[in-house]
DNA sequence: TTTTACGGTTCCCAAAGGGGTACTACGTTC
DNA sequence: GAACGTAGTACCCCTTTGGGAACCGTAAAA
Protein backbone atom coordinates (compact mmCIF):
# COMPACT_ATOMS: atom_id res chain seq x y z
CA UNK A 1 0.00 0.00 0.00
CA UNK A 2 2.92 2.16 0.58
CA UNK A 3 5.77 3.20 -2.35
CA UNK A 4 8.46 4.50 0.17
CA UNK A 5 9.79 3.98 3.60
CA UNK A 6 7.52 5.99 5.27
CA UNK A 7 5.13 3.13 6.31
CA UNK A 8 8.03 1.22 7.75
CA UNK A 9 9.14 4.45 9.80
CA UNK A 10 5.55 5.33 10.79
CA UNK A 11 5.16 6.53 14.50
CA UNK A 12 1.96 4.43 14.25
CA UNK A 13 3.76 0.60 13.94
CA UNK A 14 6.28 1.45 16.66
CA UNK A 15 3.37 3.22 18.86
CA UNK A 16 2.38 0.18 21.46
CA UNK A 17 -1.32 0.06 22.77
CA UNK A 18 -3.57 0.72 20.41
CA UNK A 19 -6.34 -1.74 20.69
CA UNK A 20 -8.36 -1.39 17.39
CA UNK A 21 -8.58 0.24 13.96
CA UNK A 22 -10.16 3.52 15.87
CA UNK A 23 -7.54 4.25 18.27
CA UNK A 24 -4.76 4.03 15.30
CA UNK A 25 -7.08 6.97 13.28
CA UNK A 26 -7.29 8.90 16.56
CA UNK A 27 -3.41 8.55 16.99
CA UNK A 28 -3.22 9.88 13.21
CA UNK A 29 -5.51 12.68 13.41
CA UNK A 30 -5.99 13.31 17.02
CA UNK A 31 -3.35 15.73 17.55
CA UNK A 32 -4.43 19.40 18.15
CA UNK A 33 -3.49 20.69 14.61
CA UNK A 34 -2.94 17.24 12.54
CA UNK A 35 -7.15 17.21 11.72
CA UNK A 36 -7.09 21.04 10.58
CA UNK A 37 -3.60 20.99 8.61
CA UNK A 38 -5.13 17.48 6.84
CA UNK A 39 -8.51 19.09 5.81
CA UNK A 40 -6.40 22.79 4.68
CA UNK A 41 -3.67 20.56 2.29
CA UNK A 42 -7.11 18.92 0.83
CA UNK A 43 -7.47 22.30 -0.70
CA UNK A 44 -4.15 22.94 -2.06
CA UNK A 45 -0.70 22.71 -1.46
CA UNK A 46 0.85 25.06 1.16
CA UNK A 47 4.16 26.53 2.19
CA UNK A 48 5.12 26.66 5.99
CA UNK A 49 4.71 29.77 5.56
CA UNK A 50 1.36 29.90 4.15
CA UNK A 51 0.61 27.75 7.20
CA UNK A 52 2.03 29.73 9.67
CA UNK A 53 -0.25 32.73 8.31
CA UNK A 54 -3.36 30.00 8.34
CA UNK A 55 -2.81 28.96 12.05
CA UNK A 56 -1.58 32.36 13.11
CA UNK A 57 -2.86 30.74 16.77
CA UNK A 58 0.35 28.21 17.30
CA UNK A 59 3.69 28.60 17.11
CA UNK A 60 6.09 27.29 14.30
CA UNK A 61 7.18 24.71 16.48
CA UNK A 62 3.99 23.60 17.20
CA UNK A 63 3.36 23.23 13.49
CA UNK A 64 6.44 21.68 12.17
CA UNK A 65 5.88 18.85 15.39
CA UNK A 66 2.92 18.31 13.77
CA UNK A 67 3.52 18.43 10.38
CA UNK A 68 6.60 16.17 11.24
CA UNK A 69 4.08 13.24 13.01
CA UNK A 70 1.92 13.36 9.97
CA UNK A 71 4.73 12.84 7.22
CA UNK A 72 6.06 9.90 9.50
CA UNK A 73 2.84 8.71 9.52
CA UNK A 74 2.77 8.83 4.99
CA UNK A 75 0.27 11.21 5.52
CA UNK A 76 1.65 14.74 4.02
CA UNK A 77 4.49 14.88 1.99
CA UNK A 78 7.40 17.52 2.03
CA UNK A 79 9.25 18.48 -0.62
CA UNK A 80 12.30 21.39 0.15
CA UNK A 81 13.61 23.54 -2.50
CA UNK A 82 17.07 23.94 -2.61
CA UNK A 83 17.46 27.36 -2.37
CA UNK A 84 17.87 30.71 -0.03
CA UNK A 85 15.52 31.67 1.49
CA UNK A 86 14.50 28.25 2.06
CA UNK A 87 11.41 27.05 0.36
CA UNK A 88 9.27 23.63 1.34
CA UNK A 89 5.83 22.60 0.35
CA UNK A 90 3.43 20.73 1.93
CA UNK A 91 0.75 18.26 0.34
CA UNK A 92 -1.25 15.34 0.51
CA UNK A 93 -0.03 11.71 0.13
CA UNK A 94 -2.58 9.57 -1.41
CA UNK A 95 -3.31 8.05 1.94
CA UNK A 96 -3.75 12.05 3.62
CA UNK A 97 -6.41 12.28 0.90
CA UNK A 98 -8.19 9.01 1.71
CA UNK A 99 -8.81 10.18 5.43
CA UNK A 100 -11.01 13.44 3.54
CA UNK A 101 -14.09 11.90 3.73
CA UNK A 102 -14.09 10.71 7.88
CA UNK A 103 -13.15 14.36 8.48
CA UNK A 104 -16.11 15.41 6.62
CA UNK A 105 -18.34 13.01 8.32
CA UNK A 106 -16.59 14.06 12.09
CA UNK A 107 -17.17 17.87 11.17
CA UNK A 108 -20.72 17.37 10.32
CA UNK A 109 -21.47 15.59 13.21
CA UNK A 110 -19.66 18.02 15.24
CA UNK A 111 -21.33 20.94 14.08
CA UNK A 112 -24.72 19.24 14.37
CA UNK A 113 -23.77 18.47 18.21
CA UNK A 114 -23.44 22.21 19.25
CA UNK A 115 -26.50 22.64 17.44
CA UNK A 116 -25.44 24.76 14.07
CA UNK B 1 -32.19 17.63 19.87
CA UNK B 2 -32.22 16.79 23.30
CA UNK B 3 -34.98 16.06 25.68
CA UNK B 4 -33.29 16.44 29.03
CA UNK B 5 -30.86 18.32 30.83
CA UNK B 6 -27.96 16.71 29.97
CA UNK B 7 -26.92 19.28 26.73
CA UNK B 8 -26.88 22.47 28.77
CA UNK B 9 -24.41 20.83 31.40
CA UNK B 10 -22.33 19.08 29.00
CA UNK B 11 -18.64 19.12 28.89
CA UNK B 12 -18.34 20.20 25.60
CA UNK B 13 -20.22 23.40 25.93
CA UNK B 14 -18.46 24.23 28.82
CA UNK B 15 -15.04 23.30 26.87
CA UNK B 16 -13.78 26.71 25.10
CA UNK B 17 -11.15 26.63 22.21
CA UNK B 18 -12.30 24.14 19.47
CA UNK B 19 -11.91 25.47 15.99
CA UNK B 20 -14.19 23.62 13.93
CA UNK B 21 -16.87 20.78 14.10
CA UNK B 22 -13.94 18.04 14.39
CA UNK B 23 -12.34 19.33 17.29
CA UNK B 24 -15.62 18.60 18.87
CA UNK B 25 -16.26 15.24 17.73
CA UNK B 26 -12.29 14.27 18.53
CA UNK B 27 -13.32 16.43 22.00
CA UNK B 28 -16.29 14.15 22.08
CA UNK B 29 -14.89 10.40 21.80
CA UNK B 30 -11.52 11.09 21.91
CA UNK B 31 -10.94 9.88 25.48
CA UNK B 32 -8.59 6.95 25.47
CA UNK B 33 -11.62 4.66 26.61
CA UNK B 34 -14.50 6.67 24.64
CA UNK B 35 -14.60 5.29 21.42
CA UNK B 36 -14.55 1.67 22.67
CA UNK B 37 -17.47 2.19 25.29
CA UNK B 38 -19.65 4.24 23.08
CA UNK B 39 -18.73 0.74 20.31
CA UNK B 40 -19.62 -2.12 22.67
CA UNK B 41 -22.47 0.27 24.46
CA UNK B 42 -23.78 0.05 20.56
CA UNK B 43 -24.13 -3.66 20.56
CA UNK B 44 -26.26 -3.74 24.07
CA UNK B 45 -26.70 -2.25 27.13
CA UNK B 46 -24.41 -3.33 29.94
CA UNK B 47 -24.11 -2.91 33.72
CA UNK B 48 -20.91 -1.46 35.36
CA UNK B 49 -19.15 -4.50 35.99
CA UNK B 50 -19.77 -6.00 32.26
CA UNK B 51 -17.88 -3.16 31.21
CA UNK B 52 -15.04 -3.76 34.17
CA UNK B 53 -15.05 -6.96 32.85
CA UNK B 54 -14.92 -5.78 28.45
CA UNK B 55 -12.04 -3.72 29.70
CA UNK B 56 -10.07 -5.73 31.99
CA UNK B 57 -7.16 -3.64 31.20
CA UNK B 58 -8.12 -0.68 33.25
CA UNK B 59 -9.52 0.32 36.53
CA UNK B 60 -12.75 1.17 37.88
CA UNK B 61 -11.89 4.96 38.53
CA UNK B 62 -11.15 5.45 34.70
CA UNK B 63 -14.25 3.73 33.53
CA UNK B 64 -16.30 6.02 35.71
CA UNK B 65 -14.48 8.75 34.58
CA UNK B 66 -14.58 8.46 30.90
CA UNK B 67 -18.74 7.14 31.80
CA UNK B 68 -19.54 10.32 33.19
CA UNK B 69 -18.25 12.68 30.79
CA UNK B 70 -20.02 10.14 27.90
CA UNK B 71 -22.95 11.02 30.22
CA UNK B 72 -22.16 14.82 30.43
CA UNK B 73 -21.93 15.02 26.55
CA UNK B 74 -25.00 13.44 26.20
CA UNK B 75 -23.77 10.08 24.97
CA UNK B 76 -24.65 7.55 27.17
CA UNK B 77 -27.49 7.58 29.10
CA UNK B 78 -26.89 5.32 33.06
CA UNK B 79 -29.50 4.45 34.64
CA UNK B 80 -29.44 3.29 38.45
CA UNK B 81 -31.26 0.80 40.15
CA UNK B 82 -32.14 1.31 43.77
CA UNK B 83 -30.91 -1.80 45.10
CA UNK B 84 -28.24 -3.37 47.07
CA UNK B 85 -25.66 -4.28 45.72
CA UNK B 86 -25.85 -1.28 43.39
CA UNK B 87 -26.94 -2.35 40.13
CA UNK B 88 -26.52 0.32 37.10
CA UNK B 89 -27.14 0.06 33.46
CA UNK B 90 -25.13 2.13 30.99
CA UNK B 91 -26.57 2.16 27.32
CA UNK B 92 -26.61 4.63 24.16
CA UNK B 93 -28.57 7.55 24.34
CA UNK B 94 -29.85 8.60 20.40
CA UNK B 95 -27.20 10.93 19.85
CA UNK B 96 -24.64 8.27 20.80
CA UNK B 97 -26.38 5.67 18.30
CA UNK B 98 -25.53 9.14 15.61
CA UNK B 99 -21.95 8.79 16.07
CA UNK B 100 -21.51 4.75 15.20
CA UNK B 101 -21.36 5.14 11.28
CA UNK B 102 -18.31 7.41 11.70
CA UNK B 103 -16.54 4.86 14.38
CA UNK B 104 -17.48 2.34 11.97
CA UNK B 105 -15.42 3.89 9.15
CA UNK B 106 -12.40 4.87 11.62
CA UNK B 107 -12.21 1.44 12.47
CA UNK B 108 -12.05 0.63 9.10
CA UNK B 109 -9.60 3.02 7.72
CA UNK B 110 -7.30 2.68 10.88
CA UNK B 111 -7.28 -1.38 9.80
CA UNK B 112 -6.45 -0.58 6.25
CA UNK B 113 -3.74 1.92 7.92
CA UNK B 114 -1.93 -0.78 9.43
CA UNK B 115 -2.29 -3.67 6.51
CA UNK B 116 -4.56 -5.54 7.66
C1' DT C 1 27.51 46.00 7.10
C1' DT C 2 23.13 45.24 8.66
C1' DT C 3 18.65 43.54 7.74
C1' DT C 4 15.23 40.44 5.83
C1' DA C 5 13.12 36.14 4.55
C1' DC C 6 12.22 31.29 5.50
C1' DG C 7 12.02 27.18 7.80
C1' DG C 8 13.36 25.42 11.13
C1' DT C 9 15.66 23.60 16.29
C1' DT C 10 16.62 23.76 21.45
C1' DC C 11 15.55 24.36 26.07
C1' DC C 12 12.43 24.92 29.53
C1' DC C 13 7.83 25.07 31.62
C1' DA C 14 2.64 24.38 32.41
C1' DA C 15 -1.50 21.88 31.78
C1' DA C 16 -3.99 17.91 30.70
C1' DG C 17 -4.69 13.20 30.76
C1' DG C 18 -4.15 8.74 32.56
C1' DG C 19 -3.49 5.58 36.40
C1' DG C 20 -2.72 3.07 41.23
C1' DT C 21 -4.19 2.29 45.91
C1' DA C 22 -7.12 2.73 49.46
C1' DC C 23 -11.49 3.81 51.29
C1' DT C 24 -16.80 3.98 51.24
C1' DA C 25 -21.88 2.38 51.56
C1' DC C 26 -25.08 -1.15 52.64
C1' DG C 27 -28.11 -5.08 52.48
C1' DT C 28 -27.46 -10.04 52.21
C1' DT C 29 -25.28 -14.25 53.24
C1' DC C 30 -22.27 -17.29 55.97
C1' DG D 1 -20.15 -10.51 63.74
C1' DA D 2 -17.46 -10.98 59.59
C1' DA D 3 -17.18 -11.34 54.69
C1' DC D 4 -19.16 -10.46 50.13
C1' DG D 5 -20.61 -7.90 46.06
C1' DT D 6 -21.45 -3.60 43.28
C1' DA D 7 -20.44 0.79 42.00
C1' DG D 8 -18.36 3.97 43.08
C1' DT D 9 -14.98 8.31 45.39
C1' DA D 10 -10.55 10.54 47.24
C1' DC D 11 -5.90 11.37 47.05
C1' DC D 12 -1.63 11.36 44.99
C1' DC D 13 1.57 10.46 41.21
C1' DC D 14 3.60 10.15 36.58
C1' DT D 15 3.69 10.76 31.60
C1' DT D 16 2.24 13.04 27.58
C1' DT D 17 1.05 17.00 25.21
C1' DG D 18 1.08 21.71 24.23
C1' DG D 19 3.37 26.06 24.20
C1' DG D 20 6.74 30.32 24.76
C1' DA D 21 11.17 32.51 23.91
C1' DA D 22 15.35 32.49 21.95
C1' DC D 23 18.65 30.88 18.68
C1' DC D 24 20.42 29.21 13.80
C1' DG D 25 22.06 29.37 8.67
C1' DT D 26 22.35 31.38 4.29
C1' DA D 27 21.91 34.40 0.24
C1' DA D 28 20.06 38.46 -1.48
C1' DA D 29 18.70 43.09 -0.78
C1' DA D 30 19.19 47.67 1.34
Amino acid sequence: MSDNLAEDQSMIYREKGYRCGIDVTLAVVGGKWKSSILWHLAQETMRFSDLQRQFSDTTRKMLTQQLRELEADGMVHRKVYPQVPPKVEYSLTEKGRSIHPILEQMCAWGKAFVGE
